[in-house]
DNA sequence: ATTCTTGCAAATCATTTGCACTTTA
DNA sequence: TAAAGTGCAAATGATTTGCAAGAAT
């Protein structure tokens, strides 16, 4: 996995965040990974590359990333949340065995009739079973 | 609000689920709201009329509920899990104002042809924004 | 009588927060 | 050097678990 810090560094300040080295990090580390990681995951991942980073750190950054829509949840019926980037709008297959996220593209078709009245802001299209590996 | 505890026995007793008190209680509780409630909202609006009723058995019973798909958890990007008969397919809206959760019936069309070869158990399509109140 | 369910309290796990220290613009 | 970011530890909140007592078959 190729990483451009230089590149990840431009997109966040254009973004209006500041550009620190832990930021900058995760972002890489986001866009060089499917994995859809947890906040332990993306933690143990980086840690032993940035020993004193912290899991605060990981939490601001990620809860940082969400609010600027550079990040979405993953919402998997586990507990702990994971997270993808906020790329063209595509759904999510959830393996019950393995746990993979998988990343399902769509055409995202019109919202229902019965949502008229209603201001949409964003749609998950979440599949839950079984992978090809896992079946 | 009609409930109807003889009918929710028979209904529970014939999913496999021994039909205590409290299990009734809480299907006919889940039966009579939209309210998509939380753990600690059928805990708070039970609690009074059952005073003995402990958050480990609606927690217990929740899950079993899940277990037997005669529940399934919706995924709001709070904290806190909320639940929902498993009733026709249908997608939720969830108003980031009011916190509302609604029931959007949908034809849920078929899968995409990228995933062939997954097993599909479920599909949730969820949206979020503004609800007719609250835009 | 045996088995399953309940309720309480303690334990766990993810996430947030307060605050002192460090970094960066 | 002022403002923003980081890291640690403690706090919080949701959920789970261990276990003793209670209910059901």
């Amino acid at each position: 996995m190729k990483t451009n810090v230089a590149r990840s560094d431009a997109y966040l300040r254009q973004k209006g965040i500041k550009a620190s080295f832990q930021r900058v990090s995760i972002f890489d580390y986001l866009h060089n990974t499917t994995a859809h990681p947890s906040v332990s995951q993306i933690f143990s991942d980086l840690h032993p590359n940035i020993p004193s980073l912290s899991r605060a750190t990981v939490y601001n950054t990620i809860n940082l990333f969400v609010e600027k829509k550079i990040a979405i949840p993953v919402q998997v019926d586990g507990v702990e949340a994971r997270y993808d980037l906020a790329e063209p709008q595509h759904a999510h297959f959830h393996c019950a065995t393995c746990g993979t996220i998988y990343d399902i593209p769509v055409e995202m078709g019109h919202a229902p009739k019965s949502l008229e009245g209603f201001e949409i802001h964003e749609a998950q299209l979440h599949y839950k079973g079984l992978c090809p590996s896992c079946r």
